[in-house]
DNA sequence: GACTCGGTTGAACAAGTCTG
DNA sequence: CAGACTTGTTCAACCGAGTC
């Protein structure tokens, strides 16, 4: 569920966020599940999805947990991190449908493009606004976005009025500094000024999504099976298995949402299982068996 | 290996000047 | 207006050196 609720992206203008910070929540929402919760959250993975140091994974865990943005629970030298107010589950077909559902997505090429990390936090917002405001309702985002530059400035830049007070943009910055952001908006979209009004058109190349809707589960699955095999100490799982497993928990999805089920607790149960014969837990045969990890899914669930 | 503390530094900031 | 170049200041992000 590569997906980030409108509202949940809006708060993120007045919390003060650095640049990791949102690289952090990034790659949350890119394994995320509908309910808005990442499961196995294991800090050398952020380390290279996110390509922060070890220190600042432990310090934007801590600081995003300070300003309310995320909650965490200890793991097995993991964690289970919710995306606070990201959840998906309360909406139906028909809101969807009826188009009440906002929600910014991250599938976009834009968030895998390497220049984007390198950009300063209120940089990186500006980008996703503009990103949002382009495609909302466009899913191919043919038609620029316009603006009055005069309003633009207003939205995102702090400004001296006629009457002498100050008004705060989004972005709490100098107009100065707004401008100077043109030159890397130009990176990502085509801009150009016209009768005093911004035309901004995402760059195609940008636009694109890397990941269509099934696409979307089949990474949040993998995850979970993923650091529910790092939970047991499974090691280079069996490739077959570790598929078959995937393709029934993707037609099982609804049944994997449910927060009582712990893949983790299955796969252990599984493994205790294939030795039932071995005594001493050091010696165990540590790997995946499909067949017996459905028949205890099953269990599991019914 | 997982995790933390303390200290360093490079870069972004506001604000000033100046150019086409 | 849009942007280049400057200066002093601040702090995000990381590294090294630990502990457990």
């Amino acid at each position: 569920m590569q997906r980030i609720k409108l509202n949940v992206f809006k708060s993120w203008f007045d919390k003060n966020l650095t640049g990791k910070e949102i690289d952090f929540l990034l790659v949350l929402s890119f394994y995320q599940d509908k309910r808005g919760v990442t499961r196995g959250v294991y800090y050398k993975d952020m380390m290279r999805e996110g390509k922060m140091s070890a220190q600042t994974f432990y310090d934007c865990k801590k600081s995003l947990t300070e300003k309310g943005v995320i909650s965490s629970v200890e793991g097995q030298d993991d964690y289970d991190i919710t995306l606070i107010g990201n959840d998906f589950t309360i909406y139906g077909k028909e809101d969807y449908e009826e188009g009440k559902v906002k929600y910014l997505s991250t599938t976009y090429h834009l968030f895998r493009d390497p220049y984007f990390r390198t950009l300063k936090p209120k940089q990186k917002l500006l980008v996703m606004d503009l990103l949002n405001i382009q495609m909302a309702g466009r899913p191919n985002g043919v038609n620029a976005y316009r603006i009055y530059r005069k309003n633009f400035i207003k939205k995102y830049a702090n400004i001296k009025q006629n009457d002498g007070t100050k008004s705060k943009g989004l972005l709490d910055i100098t107009v100065r500094t707004l401008q100077k952001y043109f030159k890397l908006l130009k990176y990502y979209f085509s801009v150009s000024l016209k009768n005093g009004m911004y035309f901004f058109t995402l760059k195609s190349k940008f636009a694109k999504s890397g990941v269509n809707h099934t696409t979307e589960n089949h990474i949040t699955i993998q995850h979970l099976v993923k650091a529910a095999c790092r939970r047991n100490k499974i090691k280079d799982p069996d490739a077959k298995e570790q598929e078959k497993i995937e393709k029934v928990l993707e037609n099982r999805e609804k049944e994997v949402l449910n927060q009582f089920v712990n893949l983790s607790d299955i796969i252990r149960s599984m493994i205790e299982t294939i030795n039932e014969k071995i005594p001493d837990p050091r010696k165990w045969n540590r790997r995946l068996k499909a067949t017996l990890f459905i028949k205890k899914f099953n269990e599991a669930v019914s």
